[in-house]
DNA sequence: CTAGGTGCAAAAGGTTTGCGGTTAA
DNA sequence: TTAACCGCAAACCTTTTGCACCTAG
């Protein structure tokens, strides 16, 4: 529990260049990300933070979250925050996902995934591996809005 | 909407192989994904469905849903069924998660992402490249499972 | 001073589950 | 015949939102 407010400079000055309030919730949920590095969940932050700051709300943690984020002081690890989307392309391909009209489009490989630059340690072994790609889609068309879901 | 049992013999011995039964459901659920291939939600697939089958309940959409994937006719897009995760490591790197215990390890590249074998159209501008592997963990300390959340 | 942040509690998706009735094999 | 599956509805889990109060700058 560093609140040593030295080593927290940094975060005042990223939060300010995105806009954004230090306040003492958004500090120690910081260090609390900080002192794990087991890629905690939502939930996971919240009882961690709860246990030295009591009233901090669910709501606080999530916003806090969202404000690391977007000053890039931390990532999400699975970003997908809708509904899980099937496909029965059977062959070996990715998925391109436009941040604008939420498509997705199938990109396909040029080799096998044997290629990939990976550096995966001998105790890790591999099922599958996907490859997601987020962007946009400039169409002709234009990246149509999609009808909504 | 066709319903040629010709064309899904292979469904029902694939449904079979997995020790799952044919149904008039997972027929039509299946041949409403052969019609899509938008990448439909399971909502999606819910309301196309129902427009041909109006008795239909979300509940067998996702049962089907699942026992399509199970006997491999088709997958899932985003995988990640649980909440989102966080991550302090700003490094470039991946993510490997294990099916067996729920850790999420991270994974280095040995290049820069350029060298990654993707046949990208050109119309599709990418912002970010995620990899994520999915497999197990054989530690030494033999995969603990994890506390829960 | 005031825009932005906080806590609480309720709502909103997406998905799962329990149950009585139905059906494929 | 019967284990598996169906439809329905309620529950569940994660995340978002509305609102009155609070606070950093």
């Amino acid at each position: 529990m560093k609140t040593a407010t030295s080593e927290n400079k940094g975060l005042a000055r990223k939060l300010a260049d995105s806009g954004l309030r230090m306040t003492t919730q958004r500090e120690h949920v910081y260090n609390t990300l900080l002192e794990q590095t087991d890629h905690p969940s939502a939930d996971d932050v919240y009882l961690r933070a709860k246990a030295d700051m009591p009233e901090i709300s669910m709501a606080t943690v999530y916003n806090t979250l969202d404000a690391l984020v977007k000053c890039g002081l931390i990532k999400q690890v699975n970003v997908e925050r809708s509904a899980t989307r099937y496909c029965s392309n059977l062959k070996e391909h990715c998925h391109f996902f436009c941040e604008e009209c939420g498509n997705i489009h199938d990109v396909n490989f040029k080799k096998d995934k044997g290629a990939l630059p990976l550096r995966i340690p001998k105790h890790l072994i591999p099922t599958q591996v996907d490859i997601s790609i987020r962007g946009h889609c400039s169409n002709p068309v234009n990246c149509p809005n999609r009808a909504e879901n």
